[in-house]
DNA sequence: GACACTCATAACTATATGGTTATGAGAAAT
DNA sequence: ATTTCTCATAACCATATAGTTATGAGTGTC
């Protein structure tokens, strides 16, 4: 539930509005419906059903208050990423200073 | 040009059977079309259509001998994917058990 | 209760996408 | 030269996808 098919989030990340929705939360935080269609290019309606796809892929999680809905990013649910990213490179000529440029830029 | 935008990358990862050509030519190394169509459950044009939008993500390299062509995987194209992860998990609260864990997963 | 506000869902449309079969182009073999 | 082999491209089709407008459900306000 909390964890996820890497299938399921490359899918959900594919598309750029989600993305930008995902990554807006990630920057600034919890987000109205409302905040994050102001903003998007797109009408309240793409952008709801935009979340609904980021929830079901374990990206966001949604909290009711009121008559408003507030999503929140879930950037733990990105590790299957992190993961499927690590399989494949383990396999590319591992020199160190690239695993450490790696590294570095994760940490930044 | 070896540099690709998270944008391509995703798109082209997001296809089940575009990711399982990469993750062959990952694990297994350099491969003509022809050893990657057994095994792919799809027609030789799809698979080489496949590698077609892989080859423009920048995520595999073609070579030519003599009338077959050989495919591998250009691992480091998936940086720009490992950057973008990063940043947004630099914005998670930023435990460092969390962070621990993540550099593990990614180090092995 | 009547109205307004916020979001989700329904219904629909246009385009993108992933697959197929048919064919073409280039290289090797006979 | 003809044939065979390997791969790429063309043409096409069915479905998935991302967007729209219209509407409904739930909550606060007057």
């Amino acid at each position: 539930m909390t964890d996820t098919s890497p299938d399921l989030l490359f899918r959900a990340l594919a598309d750029p509005s989600r993305r930008a929705l995902f990554e807006r939360l990630c920057l600034d935080g919890e987000q109205t419906v409302g905040a994050l269609t102001a903003g998007a290019g797109i009408s309240q309606p793409a952008v709801s059903k935009h979340l609904g796809i980021l929830k079901q892929a374990g990206l966001v999680l949604d909290r009711h208050e009121g008559r408003q809905t507030h999503y929140s990013a879930q950037q733990r649910a990105l590790a299957p990423l992190v993961d499927w990213t690590g399989r494949m490179n383990r396999f590319w000529e591992a020199r160190f200073d690239d695993l450490e440029d790696l590294l570095k830029r994760m940490d930044q």
